[in-house]
DNA sequence: TTGACATATTCCTATATAGGAATATATTAG
DNA sequence: CTAATATATTCCTATATAGGAATATGTCAA
């Protein structure tokens, strides 16, 4: 079988980084398909292929606006990635604080000298 | 071209579902391959070869115990896709509040009536 | 050393791209 | 209606799987 469709998930479709960079860059303002082409410096038709994408899986919204197709990302759709990362924060928060009691050991045991 | 390959990096390991599945259930704790294929029911040369995948992008690490080989999920491998997720956490927040301004807003006019 | 157990890797195949090129579709100006 | 502008889609191809089957590798017990 080959890999999961791109449009099956919000975690398939963001593994592209062009993808990110489209989401990153429609999050602060809605933005027509022709400033993406610009800003991001990608084809025309691979932006509009991505927006696909990103639409079918409910990361992006359209609305038209004349000739011009305004695209602005819909952020709750991150949010189960974004609570799914998190279930393991806790695990990296320990892993730091392991780091950094041995630092403290060590140098406590270097004042002890 | 093709798709970006999935040992590229988290981002592309983690859209498999199946390896999500694994990395939950070495978060709790490490484990041994056959657990794993037991636990998840996925065919042995399949976990490995996503234990594989999982290794190369840091996701996991490993220690031997016999014939065992013991994969633990390396937490601070996750943080980034957390990062990246979290900048857009104001914009759903945001959503959210209009939601939620908009029924009150609704709810004030109809006690108005 | 030999057999058994635990994992990893190789080989093969159906499928899914991502990007480039060319073309189609939609909407507005004149 | 017609040209021009803005996007979207189709066609084509090189590449990268994910899973199944078979096999290789590594380690321990007797």
């Amino acid at each position: 079988m080959a890999r999961a469709a791109t449009t099956s998930d919000a975690f398939n479709a963001v593994a592209e980084p062009r993808r990110r960079d489209i989401l990153d860059y429609l999050a602060s303002q809605e933005r027509g398909v022709g400033e993406i082409v610009v800003k991001l410096g990608i084809e025309q038709p691979s932006v509009s292929k991505h927006l696909r994408v990103l639409r079918d899986v409910g990361l992006v919204r359209v609305r038209r606006s004349g000739r011009h197709m305004i695209y602005r990302t819909n952020a709750a759709a991150i949010r189960p990635l974004h609570e799914w990362t998190k279930t393991f924060e806790r695990l990296w928060q320990q892993q730091l604080n392991r780091v950094k009691e041995r630092a403290e050991a060590k140098q406590k045991s270097l004042d002890g000298v």
